[in-house]
DNA sequence: GTCTATAACTTGATAGAC
DNA sequence: GTCTATCAAGTTATAGAC
């Protein structure tokens, strides 16, 4: 029998407390939902963590930092920028598919973050826009891309995969690397017939 | 001189509650901040409107009939499909950049809308998707677009545009005009050169 | 229509017994 | 670490004087 690895109070905290900010929204969840959820009274929450906001700044940095070590792992490598493009177009479908529930509450629940943590966040979110904005200038430079206006690719391509969180692979018979092929059809070539 | 057109209480309330959701999300405004914002003590913010979430569902259902008038618009053109779905990234990038604000709080701040109010929401939107992903059907069929799965072209596309009412036309030296051809031409041909 | 006053409730967090 | 009890502050909304 394999061990079976057990889940710290704090751990399963944390867990119930994303998928809370996820059905509810951070300011909408109250910390009497969260201790319901994991058996506990409030007050007995605070034995394990320091406050509500510690959970999204957890989460938020979490995955910020996991966009980061994914640009930085993409620029070291020797490929021409179209590559790079198409690399960090699955980074983002990994991290979707991966952790739905904490890519969600990074994705709409970040405001709520008090300073200094909210001009930290934007500083890193920034700092990946940049370097990836960068990586697209590159291609457009050495004629791989077309002569677009750079913001406009930029966004168009982060947030054109801001839907991924609610796709469920077991109720679609596509499979993931089909749903990549397909987005990455899209983003390099078009929709449209040649 | 002009007429100058004399802007009810009311219709200042609804603006700056828009503004104000848009700012601080929904359950995070208060009517405190609301009736500061307008120079009126709470109490009398009843005087104007029912309460805080009628000022939700008039956003959430304004925006999505401005959505839903204009599918209808575009289905009954005699037009390809391919023009079609144009017309619909036009509206798109027309409805966010006209009142970003609003925009915001109908992308943002809908599920917040309590029940029974929070279906019929999700029915128009659904129905406008369902609308939408028959366009593009009809475009694969007729060979005008690729073989690709519907329902990843479908939400690629309504998110793709989901940055735009962070657009600042003044700040960018890219007109409107300019901004519809890169998006265009992203989701029609992809960013890669031929 | 606007105000003061207040009801009725929910919020995050803490004190201190066990 | 968990509990009961409680605090201080915030919430939407209403009653009733002017």
């Amino acid at each position: 029998m394999p061990t079976k690895t057990t889940k710290s109070k704090k751990q399963e905290i944390f867990e119930e407390a994303a998928k809370l900010f996820q059905e509810k929204g951070y300011s909408s969840s109250s910390m009497r939902d969260l201790a319901q959820k994991v058996n506990l009274k409030v007050s007995s929450l605070y034995s394990h963590i320091g406050g509500k906001e510690e959970i999204l700044q957890k989460i938020c940095f979490e995955n910020a930092n996991h966009f980061l070590e994914g640009i930085t792992q993409v620029e070291i490598l020797k490929l021409p920028p179209s590559e790079k493009i198409k690399q960090l177009i699955r980074l983002h479908i990994k991290i979707a598919l991966e952790d739905p529930t904490s890519i969600t509450v990074f994705n709409d629940e970040w405001r709520y973050l008090s300073e200094p943590y909210l001009s930290d966040f934007l500083k890193m979110r920034k700092d990946y826009e940049v370097r990836f904005g960068e990586i697209i200038q590159k291609g457009i430079d050495l004629g791989e891309f077309k002569k677009l206006d750079i913001t406009v690719v930029l966004f168009t391509i982060l947030t054109s995969v801001r839907w991924l969180h609610y796709w469920n692979p077991e109720t679609h018979n596509l499979t993931v690397e089909d749903l990549e092929k397909n987005i990455l059809a899209i983003l390099m070539s078009g929709i449209h017939t040649d």
